[in-house]
Order: structure tokens, then sequence, then C-alpha cells
RNA sequence: GCGUCGGUGGUGGAGUGGUCAAUCACAAGAGACUGUAAAUCUCUCGCCUCCGGGCUUCGAAGGUUCGAAUCCUUCCCGGCGCACCA
């Protein structure tokens, strides 16, 4: 089944879409053209990275796939690394200031990103480039010269700490120059800054909702804070020089007011605005915040497949079908089918479920795993067999079993262990598929299987 | 700079000299019921324990007291208000 440009088009401004600014539809006409080899123009998609979490989880996934659907059709994505806003701290994370992250942290950071990433983007640098904000917000005075750095300038050594070692460090680490080859690097001076500032008004940035909130609740607002989507806004500026366009920006529902901002500074500067589709929010695991990692919701897209299989199968039914929509690409038809299913009371929204599990694993780890796994869950939860791969801990002659399991820290402590006991969740597993409840807490361990509650599984050799 | 209010467990937030390992809610864990769903019910939720109890906690350090999370001193951190400056 081969859907027409203009269909897949539809799909991509709808699905799981929260909302699109695109007036006059600029940049609907102009990928079109580019979707159907009308125009060589890149049509450039910008994206805004958190430098300091590299584990990705399926909310960021549903940005990603959105993301890959336009390299489909030809856009460049372009990964804005805010390693300079970070530093700064962003209002709408829970307003910690967070630490500077090192330049070269940052590059470890984006290899692992990068590698997660390619699971769903395609990562040639035809459809695929990052750029660090840094790059543009960082002057020569910002460099820390490492030690040991060995300047050469005709002969002479120059100190890595003074301007024109800096400067020197500052040449050689700008990616502009040094990875897309730019012949004249842009950078925001303090002047350009203020001559930017200087066409926002106080009023068009506190209009934003939690910003008001704040103050509302008696909370400080800090004018960093204010200025983060103005700085975000310059990224864009600063996006549209290097790579002669931002023609879209994507993000969470929670980027849309900097998004817009976007807009504004790119409206000040006399270029073409960006379009900017926000999307919508993955509920976590609970069903009900959105996912995040810090409220341990989230599914990452490295869980191995056995968790994430089951985290998938912990959601609530609720959500079955807005996971449906945003984690797989079920088309139209099949959402539609799936939501029939979910009505009739005479299917089990488990057996729903299990599909959707299966699919989502497979997404990460093929098809074949996932239908291993899918047959282990049923293994283990239904037939109440003992998994396979599960964490082997050795016991030292005589030791007891609570020391060894709080050791290699199957439990919190020895008080957790002896509740978990007296609650008669402890139980060891026999060849036989039967069970024998520990009720002693000072038992001497002894090989074998043991299941704590109804998830934990620890073999002791 | 001045004034003022505050800093308590994973989170929010009680407690203002002994009955406080600290009400309560949320989060979390376990059991029952189940579909590793939700809802519901019960229990647990600092550490150690020979189950009698012991030990360490309330921003940090000192002090008062028989006794302090609670009072005093100093320091650190934060909110708010005022002043200074502009």
């Amino acid at each position: 089944m081969i859907m027409t440009v203009e269909e897949r088009m539809e799909n991509l401004f709808t699905r799981g879409v929260a909302s699109f600014v695109d007036p006059s539809s600029k940049f609907k006409e102009k990928l079109l053209k580019k979707a159907k080899g009308e125009i060589s123009e890149e049509v450039i998609i910008k994206f805004g990275v958190d430098p300091t979490r590299p584990d990705l989880h399926l909310g960021h996934a549903v940005v990603l796939h959105k993301l890959r659907k336009f390299q489909d059709l030809g856009c460049k994505v372009v990964f804005l690394v805010g390693d300079f806003t970070a530093s700064i701290g962003d209002p709408t994370g829970k307003s910690k200031v967070r630490p500077m992250v090192e330049q070269k942290e940052i590059e470890e950071n984006m290899e692992t990103y990068l590698r997660q990433v390619s699971k769903i983007l395609l990562t040639t640098s035809q459809v695929f480039s990052w750029i660090r904000n840094s790059d543009w917000f960082y002057g020569v005075s910002d460099m820390l010269p490492k030690e040991g750095l060995n300047l050469d300038f005709w002969g002479r050594g120059i100190n890595p700490s003074s301007f024109l070692g800096k400067a020197f460090l500052y040449e050689k680490t700008r990616m502009q120059v040094r990875d897309l080859k730019k012949q004249e690097a842009i950078g925001v001076t303090l002047r350009g800054l203020f001559w930017t500032l200087g066409r926002i008004t106080h009023a068009q940035l506190i209009e934003r909702d939690m910003f008001q909130n704040r103050l509302n609740e008696g909370n400080s607002l800090f004018i960093h804070e204010m200025l983060y989507p103005v700085l975000q806004g310059i990224d864009s500026f600063a996006l549209y020089n290097i790579y002669n366009g931002c023609d879209l920006e994507i993000g969470g529902t929670d980027q849309t007011f900097n998004m817009l901002m976007g807009r504004e500074v790119m409206k000040i500067n006399k270029q073409p605005e960006q379009a900017v589709m926000s999307i919508d929010i993955l509920v976590g695991t609970e069903g009900k915040e959105k996912m995040s990692k810090s409220l341990d919701n989230y599914i990452s897209i490295n869980d191995e497949p056995r968790d994430m299989f089951g985290k998938v199968m912990s959601i609530p039914d609720t959500v079955i079908l807005n996971y449906y929509q945003l984690c797989t690409s079920a088309d139209k038809e099949r959402l539609k089918g799936i939501e029939v299913k979910l009505k009739d009371p005479k299917i089990n929204p488990r057996d729903i479920k299990l599909d959707l599990a299966e699919e989502i694993v497979a997404i990460y780890h093929g098809a074949d795993n996932a239908l291993g796994v899918r047959e282990a869950f049923l293994a283990t939860f239904q037939k109440k067999e003992i998994p396979e791969g599960i964490e082997e801990i050795r016991t030292n002659e005589g030791e007891i079993l609570a020391d060894l399991l709080v050791r290699s820290k199957a439990v919190s402590s020895k008080s957790d262990w002896r509740r978990l006991v007296e609650e008669g969740a402890v139980k060891r597993l026999r060849e036989a598929g039967s069970e024998e409840k520990i009720v002693n807490y000072l038992e001497v361990a002894t090989p074998g299987v043991y299941k704590i509650g109804k998830r934990r599984f620890v073999k002791i050799i």
C-alpha cells in the first residue's frame, strides 16, 4: 500500500500533533515541493536537544518518529544541542540551576545520544546534522584552555590562557568552522543580544502561563529564566544563518512558547519565520503524568526487551490507544479498529496490550526478539515459569541470605528484607513449579531461584 | 544594607521543650482480588536487632536544660518586603 505524498503529509500534520503554526501555509507548500523533488533547496527542521540526559525514552521517541517522517520526505533534521542554555537552566524544568556541562562531555553525550537516535532517525549528513548553541553563545573569553595545549604561532609559543591562545582554541573548536566548513562563523555578542532584547517587550515574555503561575504563587522568577525563550529564539536565528534556513521547529507541547519566540526573533531579524509544530506529550507508565525520567515512569528505548515489554504491559487500559497513536506506526484504519476492539466487552484489553507491547518492542529490538519476549512474558506470568536470564549472585559459604541480598542490592536494607519476609513476599522456586515460602529471615543462603514480590527474581549460585 | 518569614523523611507539608522515628497526603513496596491494567480492601514504608529493645535523624556548628526538631548564639542557604543605587 503506497500512500501519495499528499496522504503522507496529511498524516504528518495531524497524527499526534497538538498544534501547528504555519500562517499562509508557506511551510506546507515548500515541503510539498521538496517531497516531489521540485526544489533542491534544503528544508531544515530544528529540534532542540537537552545535552544532559542521554537516556532516551518513548516520550522522546514520539518526536523522533515524527522527525523521521520529515526526513523521509527529504527534509534535513538539525539537532540543536542546548549546552549553553542548559547551563543557564530552562524554566520549563524543575527550576534547579543546572550544572555547567563541559564541551567534551557534550560530545560524549551526543555520541550516546546519536547511537540511540539512530534506531529511529537517519544520521547521514544528507538529512541530519547537529550543532551546539555554545557555538554562537560562547565568546573567545569563555574558552577554557586545557593543560598541555601546545600552540605554535609562527615558531613562537603562545600562552594558552592568553587571549590569543583562547582565540586559537575558539577557532579550533567551533563546529561551524570545524565540522560545517563555514568560512564565516556567526556568533552572538552582548551587543547583538541587546539589539534583539530591545525589540521584545516585557509583556511578550511574561504572558507565558508558567511565568504567570510562578508570580501568582509568590515564587521567584529570575531574569535569565525570562530570557530563556529569547535565547532559544536566537538559536533559530543562528540556525537560519548557518544552514541557510530554519523552516520548522518541532518540540513537545511544553516548548510551544519557546518555539513561538523563535518566530518573533526571526521576524525581528527580517528572516522568514519558522513554522512551529508541537507534539502531544506521552503519558508515563502510570497513565497520568508526562513520561519523564525524574518521575520514574518512563520506558527507555535502551531497556532490555523483557523490561520494555513488561513496562508496556503495566500501563493502564485507558492509555492504550494513546500509546498506539504515539508509539507505533499503526495507520488510521488500524487505530480505528483498535478503538472498536477496546470498547468490545468480549475482548480482554490485556490481549490488545500484548500486541501493543510486542509492536513497540519490535521497533527497538526487532520482530524476532519481540515475539520471543512475548512468549517469555506469558510463560512467566501466566504459567508461572522461571524466567530466563535473571540476575545471578554468588554466595559465600554460610552467608546469611539477608546479607547476600543487601550486598547485591536486590533489597535495600535488612529491615526491608525482614518486612518482605514477614509479608510473605519471598519464595524459593522449585523445578517442578512449586514454591516454598521463606519464613525465616535469618536463613542461610542456599543456591536456587528466589522470587521477591511479583516481579523480582534472583538466582543464587 | 535593614526588616521579616522559613530550611523537617523520595515529594508536599504538620509538629514550636518531654507521650516524636516525627500527624497527614502523595509517591513507593507487599498481600488479597486480578489481566504484572485500573479501581478497591489490608499492611508496610530511617537503620540494626538475640524482637525485650538499641542506634542515628529535623540546614551546619556550638550552647542552655534532667530533657531540644522545638529555646539561645554564630554561620550557611532560600522566600518576601523596604531602603540604597539608577
